[in-house]
DNA sequence: AATTATAACTTGCGATTTGCAATCTAATTA
DNA sequence: TAATTAGATTGCAAATCGCAAGTTATAATT
């Protein structure tokens, strides 16, 4: 991907701007999915071989890491980087925004307020919860 | 656009997931531009059938509004609408992420610095700066 | 050992979306 | 009234998409 201009969100954009990236981001971030298939399995219904760009370009930008599963050598274990952790505070934002302007949102209560009183703590949280 | 699933995120991603949408709420928000053909403009180099479809988009959305410039009949005047506000700290984030892991990035070491150190006095004074 | 199943890709293909250039309409200016 | 400008649309080649089928390597089953 050829980077368009010098700007920050740009750069971010040239990333993951696209429909599907940052969903891949969520499903190792949040829902503790580590496997192709696992990933696969989204309720949005990733086609294998966007899955496989995605997570090839990822991987490529530093975002995720890709390593063999020592307990199935057929499978691939996909984790956040330091890069892929440090987007929590976007996915957080996401999350509370559609929270505040999407009415069917499935966002829980508790994760939107505890965005909303106490970001740090909550980010802490679920670092801490990466980091294991 | 079809709405894939419940989740917020995935929510988000279908309004502006992709590499212009958030481009055009950054001109709107931080860069002081509210015509199609300053929008149409930055560096990154729109096209415009692209710019015109995400500005309807995004109306649509309810993101943006959109009015006759009194002063011009031919222009409309674009601007952002609360729920476009409130993107405001994905913005900030998106940039303090870039800014973190682009070496090329062009963030202001000021703006970064702010939003580290002083985050809620940063996105006050972005969000004074949209209304008025 | 041979077969069957599973994980992660990869390929093929039609459909959609993209970027770019060339319009087009309406409003303004000369 | 002629030329210019703003915003949007159209045409078309190229890229990307979703879906299904195929491939390769490993694991489990018989």
């Amino acid at each position: 991907m050829e980077r368009r201009s010098d700007c920050p969100i740009s750069f971010a954009l040239d990333l993951f701007g696209d429909r599907w990236s940052l969903l891949v981001v969520r499903d190792l971030a949040l829902k503790g999915k580590h496997s192709f298939s696992e990933l696969a399995a989204s309720d949005e219904g990733v086609a294998t071989n966007v899955l496989s760009d995605r997570l090839a370009r990822l991987e490529e930008a530093g975002v995720i890491l890709k390593s063999r599963d020592p307990a199935d050598g057929r499978r691939y274990v996909y984790r956040l980087s330091g890069a892929g952790k440090d987007l929590l505070p976007v996915l957080v934002e996401l999350i509370v925004w559609s929270a505040t302007h999407d009415d069917a949102t499935a966002a829980p209560a508790s994760f939107v307020r505890a965005a909303k009183r106490d970001r740090e703590g909550l980010l802490r949280r679920l670092r801490a919860s990466l980091d294991d």
